[in-house]
RNA sequence: GGGCGGCUAGCUCAGCUGGUUAGAGCGCCUGCCUUACAAGCAGGAUGUCGGGGGUUCGAGUCCCUCGCUGCCCACCA
């Protein structure tokens, strides 16, 4: 094979022009640029089906000429439930960030995708593979900004405009590096439905979302205890925030009565948040301070007086039970200054976490600072009690690591817990600062008692499932509970889906608004006269209100995860109008998705949740009539299934981070050892409920796989060039042709069952080709891409290529007539043919799994002129394509038996390998027969001059025995017999061992009463034959004396 | 404070709803350049299945308990 590109292959596949070890380098660039430049994996926008016709499945497949496309995909497989609509497999892939480049996580998870998606299309499906990217608005933003301080400026320099546009630059010029990597890797997606979240379609649809919602009177704004990032100067949700155990300390203050007539003390970790404490708090059933509830305290540093109220909050048993109160910077004063409205609240940190006072001697000092001052100065003044050392978790921002402040901000929220309002009119517009208007509309402090709102916590459970007919009555959370209590979505490990129903059953609204410049601006206007907020999808140039044209747009952005989270329903098409587009139709819901455990909470349950409130109302076709009906949630969920993949980790099993330098770059193993050698070596690995160190080893283990096959191939090709050189025609199989056999002249016609002439190796061959193909199918349809694996590497190693291939040469080598006017021996003829058949239907069975080497191999089968343009085009192997029989099985199986004992005895006796030598056996009579019939298999594979039949069974040495069988070789040199004493000997106890406790078992009458009878069948014939072996080995240990 | 995993051969991992004498790859030992492949072929050694207890005719597999070891969630000053 050369460089050429495909279409131009040489004429003949041959030996010779396939170099002798493989090498991916030559090869995986021309096919993955094959596959983009012929859109092989593109699917178009099927046609509208007019009601009564509603497949599309033929359409879908993009005018391949699909000569073998598979009939029917094998029953029982998980869409069967997909009546009505298209074999569709839709996956979309989880959107890279912009900034991203590939590492080896992306590789597992595209790896995966890959598989099922190949594997679903050669099955016959519509497989569509749906990739983009994810304009990460914090991550873009911080890039940008830091190509700029190196160029010495910083963001503020910049109008907004000016700076958005530098960003849309930036993204022009790097955005695209991970997608130019994932075709590289020749990912099968379809790249004519790409993506960007920015997109101006996406874009609409986004702000479609954003008022909808807000019309639904979930989308409120108010002044609420935000996650505030001091280095970013934005609000970041819950989810952004981790939190890190920390050796703090805990400071007590006495804060002096007002009147001079005592004083309490009260305990903090951040005592600069004293300077807006607005009251202390006490347990109403604290004997220790009941008398002192209502009274006034001084606060210290300010002189500010300060009530001192009662509230269940403050804990008793906690420090000295009674707590000061900052409602503006810390989430539980907050609750308690909502249900004592009277302490007010006193914002002092401004945006960077810098004391915001002015005035105060404090003013402008940064909050660690400040801390040490007020403490100093409370030292000098006495009235610090004391400190002392505390444990505790610290609330740190996961994209800066900065220290992240509780502070009062005016933000949007999505209220998840709420019940959406049928009309406009009720729809929210709370327009000041902390002051909403309905009850509902809470973040944090909703689910504290008092607040009033729905809420999942205090809602019993039987009244938070949903049933059909109050869509519209249950809350974004209850849906998105629903979806999944009712088993319309599926976790793969299933143990994810309690983590889900955890989370979403404790869910706080959601803050979707952003200080930053990148993103989708919020839709929102604000009237700077009569203060009115006017949402809309377009752009207002006149306040709804007062109708004045003085306004302004809100400054701030959306949530990344908001427009990602609406994507399995905006990429096909939706646009707020509720009608249901041609690939809404035909793709909607998606099947499956593949993703991350770290993104769960981010992304895979904000899609739950939007999509199953916007697509309720987005009609769908009955299945029978094709008339449009309402959607119920089974197909208002955006996916059927969630596969959850593992964590990359490296060999060491440590967390893969660039500050520890671990990084694994997928990229240069791949140079190193093929993509195909990766893939496989990620399958492989990618077994339920452990993550995956990625040992390189193992790669090179599958870069030998590969070359194994490579060499295969060799051999073939080698065979077919004899063949032709001897003047035979040679067709390969059609592919998808249940299997094929030869005319004495021709190899390549179809027969419906193997000729009677058939060899043993090559029926045992197609009959393990359908056990395997069989356990593919069942492996894949559980996810266990580790098992499907494993499956195809043992079967073509292990019995392809150690046994077919070796015994193959019986028929192959030293038998083809050169003369053409002959006909072709039979065996020879059938044996070619089965080779080809096999070995082709083995390289589809791979194909999913190691992409490249097997579309070069299988082009060059064809000689650059195959019956479909890619092996990825063709049929899946199905079981029911192979013959099988268990006779056929178990005699191979007794051949490969007997083979290996006349191996291990010539081992031994350490006959020279070239030397060939005769062999004694004693075997019952269908052994005997096998063995009569397939002498050549043992000359050639063990090395046997001849056989010598025995009627008494061989107990004297060199001799091994099975159940079935005692062989002998007969030589020379005789067997070291201290070595065999202790080998008999180690076997004997063995026997023994499994004897009796096999005997133990059948003599237990409860065994035999209770035991399946498989089992009881099992274990006697497995007691009879250890008792042959035990026997067996008792005489020739006997006989060894 | 809750919750979820993992602990099986020197290493990395399989072992499905309990069922015959626990497997694979790599590594290790021995012999082979056998005309597809030395990135190969053939043969071989290696396990108190984390400890203890229990259920059962039968436990790596189920239950309890203890021990390491990861991860997730959480508003206790």
């Amino acid at each position: 094979m050369s460089d050429q590109t495909p279409q131009q292959n040489p004429a003949t596949p041959s030996a010779e022009a396939l170099p002798k070890a493989y090498d991916p380098a030559l090869i995986e660039q021309k096919w993955a640029s094959y596959w983009l430049d012929q859109h092989l994996f593109d699917v178009p926008t099927p046609e509208p089906k007019s009601p009564g016709a509603p497949s599309i499945a033929s359409s879908a497949m993009g005018g391949n000429e699909e000569p073998n496309r598979a009939p029917s995909r094998p029953s029982g497989g998980p869409r069967e439930a997909e009546k009505g609509r298209a074999n569709a497999f839709v996956q979309l892939l989880p959107p890279p960030n912009v900034t991203g480049r590939l590492h080896i996580g992306h590789m597992l998870e595209h790896t995966q995708m890959d598989i099922l998606t190949r594997w679903r299309r050669m099955s016959g499906d519509t497989a569509v593979w749906i990739p983009g990217t994810d304009h990460a608005g914090i991550a873009t933003q911080m890039m940008v900004e830091r190509q700029l301080k190196s160029e010495g400026k910083s963001r503020t320099d910049f109008s907004r405009e000016d700076f958005t546009a530098r960003v849309w630059e930036w993204k022009q010029e790097y955005g695209s590096a991970i997608t130019d990597q994932m075709k590289r890797l020749g990912a099968s997606v379809d790249w004519s439905r790409e993506y960007f979240t920015m997109d101006e379609r996406l874009s609409i649809a986004v702000r479609e979302a954003f008022v909808h919602l807000y019309e639904q009177g979930l989308i409120y704004r108010g002044a609420y205890i935000v996650n505030w990032d001091p280095i970013l100067q934005t609000a970041v949700s819950d989810l952004e925030v981790e939190n890190e155990e920390r050796m703090g300390k805990l400071f007590h203050i006495r804060y002096e009565l007002a009147d001079g007539t005592g004083s309490i003390t009260v305990a903090t970790t951040r005592p600069e948040t004293m300077l807006g404490d607005t009251a202390v708090a006490v347990n109403p059933s604290d004997a220790r301070y009941k008398h002192l509830i209502g009274r006034k305290l001084r606060l210290p540093l300010t002189q500010r007086e300060i009530p001192i109220i009662a509230d269940d909050w403050a804990n008793p048993e906690f420090g000295t039970g009674a707590v000061k109160v900052t409602p503006a910077h810390d989430p539980n004063d907050f609750a308690i200054g909502q249900r004592h409205p009277e302490i007010g609240s006193i914002s002092i940190l401004d945006k960077t976490a810098h004391i915001d006072l002015p005035g105060s001697p404090f003013h402008g000092l940064d909050r660690y600072e400040a801390r040490e001052r007020i403490v100093a100065e409370l030292e000098a003044l006495g009235l610090l009690v004391e400190i002392k050392d505390h444990p505790m978790t610290v609330p740190v921002s996961q994209r800066t690591s900065a220290v992240i402040e509780p502070r009062l901000s005016l933000q949007w929220f999505l209220a998840v817990n709420k019940i959406p309002s049928a009309t406009t009119e009720e729809a929210g517009n709370t327009d000041r600062a902390g002051n909403t208007d309905r009850a509902g509309n809470t973040n944090r402090a909703g689910n504290t008692e008092g607040a009033g709102g729905f809420s999942p916590l205090n809602t019993p459970q039987h009244e938070r499932g949903f049933s059909p007919g109050t869509v519209t009555r249950s809350s974004i959370a209850q849906k998105a509970i629903a979806a999944v209590e009712q088993g319309h979505i599926t976790f793969t490990p299933d143990n994810h889906r309690k983590t889900y129903m955890e989370w979403m059953s404790n869910i706080h609204d959601w803050c979707l608004s952003r200080q930053l410049w990148w993103g989708h601006r919020i839709p929102a206007w604000h009237c700077n006269a009569c203060k009115k907020i006017t949402v809309s999808r377009d752009a207002v140039h006149a306040c709804s209100g007062c109708g004045i044209t003085d306004i302004t747009q809100d400054a701030d952005v959306l949530d990344t995860w908001f427009s990602s989270g609406l994507l399995p329903f905006t990429v096909f098409g939706w646009d707020g109008s509720n009608t249901l587009t041609p690939d809404l139709a035909a793709f909607y819901p998606t099947q499956q998705l593949v993703t991350g455990f770290d993104i769960l909470f981010f992304w895979v349950a904000r899609m739950i949740m939007l999509s199953t409130h916007f697509m309720l109302d987005v009609p769908t076709r009955d299945a029978g009539t094709g008339e449009l009906k309402a959607r119920t949630l089974a197909d208002a969920v955006p996916f059927r299934n969630v596969y959850i993949h593992a964590l990359v980790r490296d060999a060491d099993r440590q967390k893969i981070s660039k500050t520890k330098g671990n990084v694994i770059d997928p990229i240069e193993i791949i140079t190193k050892y093929g993509t195909d050698a990766v893939r496989f070596t990620l399958a492989s690995q990618s077994s339920p409920g452990t993550d995956i160190a990625f040992n390189e080893a193992r790669t090179e283990g599958y870069r030998a796989f590969a070359n194994k096959i490579w060499n295969a191939a060799r051999f073939l090709f080698m065979n077919l060039d004899r063949a032709r050189e001897a003047g035979y025609t040679i067709t390969p199989p059609n592919p998808g042709a249940p299997f094929v056999t030869a005319s004495s002249s021709r190899v390549g016609s179809t027969t419906p069952e193997l000729p009677d002439h058939t060899p043993l190796e090559s029926r045992w061959i197609f009959a393990r080709l359908h056990a395997v193909s069989a356990e593919v199918h069942r492996a894949l349809t559980d996810y266990r891409f580790d098992e499907a694996a494993s499956a195809i590497y043992q079967f073509f190693w292990g019995e392809f290529c150690d046994w077919y291939l070796e015994l193959v040469k019986l028929r192959l080598l030293f038998d083809i007539p050169v003369n053409p006017s002959l006909s072709l021996n039979p065996d020879t003829a059938v044996t070619l043919a089965s080779l080809v058949t096999v070995f082709e239907a083995a390289l589809r069975l791979l194909s999913p799994f190691m992409p490249f080497l097997t579309e070069e191999i299988w082009n060059a089968l064809y000689n650059g002129a195959p019956p479909t343009k890619s092996i990825a085009l063709t049929r899946y192997p199905q079981p029911s394509d192979f013959p099988s029989s268990d006779l056929t099985l178990t005699a191979m199986a007794t051949m490969q038996e007997l083979i290996a004992a006349v191996r291990t005895l010539r081992k031994d006796l350490a006959v020279p390998e070239k030397e060939s030598t005769p062999i004694a056996l004693h075997a019952d009579a269908r052994v005997l027969a096998l063995t009569g019939a397939h002498a050549d298999m043992l000359g050639r594979l063990a090395r046997v001059s001849a056989i010598e039949f025995s009627t008494a069974p061989l107990t004297g040495n060199n001799t091994r025995s099975t159940p079935s069988f005692d062989v002998a070789v007969i030589y020379e040199r005789q067997i070291d017999i201290p070595a065999e004493r202790e080998r008999l000997t180690k076997d004997l106890a063995k026997y023994e061992k499994g004897l009796q406790a096999a005997e133990r078992q059948l003599n237990n009458e409860s065994f035999t009463a209770k035991a399946p009878p498989h089992i009881i069948e099992g274990l006697r014939k497995q007691s009879t034959e250890t008792r042959t072996l035990y026997d067996k080995t008792k005489s020739a240990l006997a006989a060894l004396d």
